[in-house]
RNA sequence: GCGCCCGUAGCUCAGUUGGAUAGAGCGGCGGACUUCUAAUCCGCGGGUCGGGGGUUCGAAUCCCUCCGGGCGCGCCA
C-alpha cells in the first residue's frame, strides 16, 4: 500500500524530472536499513549510467521533483550513501497498516499472482513398500506447506500422491512378506525391516495359513498404504487424490502415451527396445521407453501419468522431489514436451535429503537392510507442530540434519514453541480483557496514534512486510521463508509485550492495543496457518508438576 | 569425468532476482517476575561470508577457477 504509493511518486517523480524510467519494474522502493528512514530507492544509482551523472546529482533531481508533490505520511526525503532516496515517514503510514490488517482479517497476506490457475502439486508419492520413513517427513511438511502457498496467491491446488504399484518394487515387498509369512528370510535382494515381520503376523492372524503369494502382495500393499494415510492423518496432511499406477496400466494409458510418442515421431527402436529421443529436447541423452523384455520402463509410466494430470484439467503440475532422482528431471520434462505439452512441465522442486543422527551418530534409512525410523517414530516422541516447524526451518536446498536427540529433548527451546506462545499470549489478553470486562469500541472510534512506542511501531513494520513474505516465499517456493517471518514476527511481540502492557489504566492506550494485538494475532495464525502448524489460544505451563528442587 | 545443491559466529542456520555498519537461535557470561502465562525480555562477547581472480559506483549475492561436503549420471524404480 505504502509502497504502491511511494513507487509511483517516484515513477511520477523520475518523469518530471525528465528521466527515463529505470530498467525493469517494481522494486524501486524497498525498505531501508534502520537509520535510513523507512523506506528507501535505488532508482537514482540505477539510472546514472544511462543518464550519465553521478548518482547522489540524479537522486537530488527526483527528491527536488518530489518535494513538490510529497506523498502522504512523508515528513522528510533525504539523499543518503551513494545515492539511495530514502522516505522518512510519519508513524501515521502504520496505523494505515493496522486498519488494513484488520479490515482485510483472514485475508490479510494473500495475493492474486496465480489467480486462475489449476495447480496439481504432487509431494512424497513414496513407494507403497513400507512405512512413511522420517527423512520423508521433510517432503510432507514442505509440501503441505507450498500447497498452502500457491493456494494464498490464489491458485487452486489440489494435492497428489502417486502410489507405484505396478512395479518390481512392490513385487519385491510381496516376496519379502510371504517369505516371512512362511517364516523364512527375505530374498536377497528383498527388503529386511522389521515391520514386515510383524505385518506378517498380522497377516497370518487374520488371514489364516493358507494366503498365496498374490493375496500376501496385496493384503500387505493394502495395509501399508492405510498406514501412510495414518500418519499423514497425524501430522495434519490430506491428500485429494491418491493415484495408482496400476490404472494408467489397466487402461492402457502407458501403451497409449508409447503409441503417441511413436506417431510424434519421438521415439526410436534400437537394440531391442524402445528409446525416447530426448536428447531433442535438451536431455543429455536418449532414455529408454521399452525395455527389452517389452516392459515399459518407469519413465513411460511416468509420461502417462503426467499427461493424465493435465487432462483432469491442471494447467501447471508441480512435483516435488527429494534430490536423489535428479537425474530423472529433464528426461520427464523432455518426453511431456515431446507429448505436445508446454515446455518446463512438470515444475520439478527439488530438496536436498535429510540426514538422521541419532545418538551422535548418522543413521543409514534403508527398507532393505531393515534399519529404519519411521515419520511415526517421530511423532510419537514429539507433537506434530514440533517435527513440521523443524522440517520447515531450513531452505530445502539445503541438506538437512535432523538430530532426533535434539528435536525430542529439547522442547524447552523449541523455536515451535516460541512462535506458539506469541498467539497464545494474545489470546490470553482476550481473555483477561473480558474478564475485566473492559469495553471493546469499533477501531474507527480508537485512536491509533497513541501507539509510538518502538515496540508498537516495530511489530506494525513486522506486519506491513507480511504480504511480501508470503508472496516471495510462495514465488520461490520457499516456505521456511515464511518460518522465518513468523519466529522474527515472534520475536517483536514478545517485546512489545514485555515492555508495553495493553490492558491498563490508560483507556485509550488501551483500545489502541487491543487492536494492535488483534492485528498481530491475523498475521500470526495466518502464518502458521500456511505452515500447517496450529496456533493455540493456550499453552500448558512447562513447569507444573516439575519445579520441585 | 559430467550435472545439481551446499560451504556465512563455537554449534544449527537465515540473508543469494547486486545495495548502505552481514543477522537469528542455541551454547557462554551478567541482569529483569507483587503484572495480560518468565516456554518471555534486556545487555556483553563472538565473523578472512571456504581460497583466489574478475565484472560493477557497489559482491555473501553475478562470472571464472581451485578446495571441501551431499546427491545423481542404468534396458532400477
Amino acid at each position: 500500500m505504502i509502497r504502491e504509493r511511494l513507487d509511483h511518486a517516484l515513477r511520477d517523480a523520475m518523469t518530471a524530472a525528465g528521466l527515463p524510467a529505470p530498467a525493469g519494474d517494481g522494486a524501486l522502493v524497498e525498505p531501508a536499513r534502520k537509520g535510513f528512514g523507512d523506506w528507501g530507492s535505488n532508482a537514482a544509482m540505477r539510472l546514472a549510467r544511462d543518464v550519465g551523472s553521478p548518482p547522489r546529482d540524479v537522486a537530488q533531481r527526483i527528491v527536488a521533483a518530489l518535494e513538490r508533490a510529497r506523498p502522504d505520511h512523508v515528513e522528510r526525503i533525504t539523499v543518503d550513501g551513494p545515492g539511495f532516496i530514502n522516505f522518512h515517514l510519519a508513524p501515521t503510514w502504520l496505523y494505515d497498516v493496522l486498519r488494513e490488517v484488520v479490515a482485510s482479517g483472514d485475508r490479510y497476506g494473500r495475493g492474486q499472482a496465480y489467480a486462475g490457475q489449476r495447480i496439481n502439486l504432487e509431494f512424497v508419492s513414496a513407494n507403497p513398500t513400507g512405512p512413511l520413513h522420517a527423512g520423508g517427513g521433510r517432503w510432507v511438511a514442505v509440501g503441505d506447506a507450498i500447497a498452502n502457498l500457491l493456494a494464498s496467491q490464489g491458485a487452486e491446488v489440489h494435492r497428489e500422491y502417486y502410489l507405484n504399484d505396478a512395479g518390481a518394487q512392490l513385487e519385491t515387498f510381496g516376496r519379502s512378506l510371504y517369505a516371512r509369512y512362511r517364516g523364512e528370510d527375505p530374498p536377497e535382494d528383498g527388503y529386511r525391516g522389521q515391520y514386515l515381520v510383524d505385518m506378517a503376523e498380522r497377516l497370518r492372524a487374520e488371514r489364516g495359513d493358507d494366503v498365496t503369494e498374490d493375496e500376501a502382495r496385496e493384503w500387505g500393499y493394502h495395509e501399508v498404504v492405510r498406514g501412510l494415510r495414518e500418519d499423514l492423518a497425524r501430522i495434519g496432511v490430506r491428500f485429494d487424490t491418491w493415484f495408482s499406477e496400476r490404472d494408467l496400466h489397466e487402461h492402457g494409458e502407458v501403451d497409449d502415451v508409447l503409441r503417441e510418442l511413436a506417431a510424434r515421431g519421438h521415439a526410436f527402436e534400437d537394440d531391442g527396445a524402445v528409446w525416447l529421443r530426448s536428447t531433442a529436447f535438451g536431455d543429455s541423452r536418449d532414455r529408454v521407453l521399452v525395455k527389452g523384455d517389452g516392459a515399459p520402463t518407469y519413465l513411460a509410466a511416468d509420461l502417462a501419468y503426467h499427461r493424465d494430470k493435465f487432462r483432469r484439467g491442471w494447467n501447471h503440475l508441480v512435483d516435488i522431489w527429494g534430490a536423489d532422482h535428479h537425474g530423472q528431471v529433464k528426461s520427464l520434462q523432455s518426453g511431456m514436451e515431446a507429448l505436445g505439452f508446454p515446455p518446463n512441465e512438470p515444475e520439478v522442486i527439488l530438496g536436498q535429503l535429510v540426514t538422521l543422527v541419532s545418538g551422535g551418530a548418522v543413521v543409514r534409512i534403508s527398507k532393505r537392510t531393515g534399519n529404519i525410523i519411521t515419520l511415526a517414530d517421530i511423532l510419537d516422541e514429539v507433537d506434530p507442530d514440533v517435527a513440521r516447524l523443524t522440517f520447515l526451518l531450513q531452505s530445502i536446498d539445503s541438506a538437512q540434519t535432523f538430530d532426533l536427540d535434539v528435536v525430542t529433548s529439547q522442547s524447552m527451546e523449541n523455536p515451535v514453541y516460541y512462535v506458539q506462545y506469541a498467539h497464545a499470549r494474545i489470546a490470553s489478553i482476550g481473555r483477561k480483557a473480558a474478564e475485566l470486562g473492559v469495553e471493546r469500541r469499533p477501531l474507527d472510534e480508537v485512536d491509533l496514534t497513541v501507539l509510538v512506542h518502538e515496540r508498537e511501531l516495530d511489530l506494525l513494520r513486522a506486519l506491513a512486510l507480511y504480504p511480501d513474505a508470503v508472496a516471495e516465499a510462495a514465488a520461490l517456493r520457499a516456505p521456511h521463508r515464511v518460518t522465518a517471518w513468523v519466529r522474527d514476527f515472534a520475536a517483536r511481540f514478545h517485546g512489545f509485550y514485555r515492555d508495553c502492557r495493553v490492558i491498563s489504566e490508560d483507556d485509550a492506550i488501551t483500545q489502541a492495543r487491543l487492536w494492535l494485538a488483534e492485528a498481530a494475532r491475523i498475521a500470526l495464525a495466518d502464518a502458521l496457518g500456511l505452515l500447517g502448524v496450529h496456533a493455540p489460544d493456550e499453552m500448558s505451563r512447562l513447569d507444573e508438576g516439575d519445579d520441585g528442587q
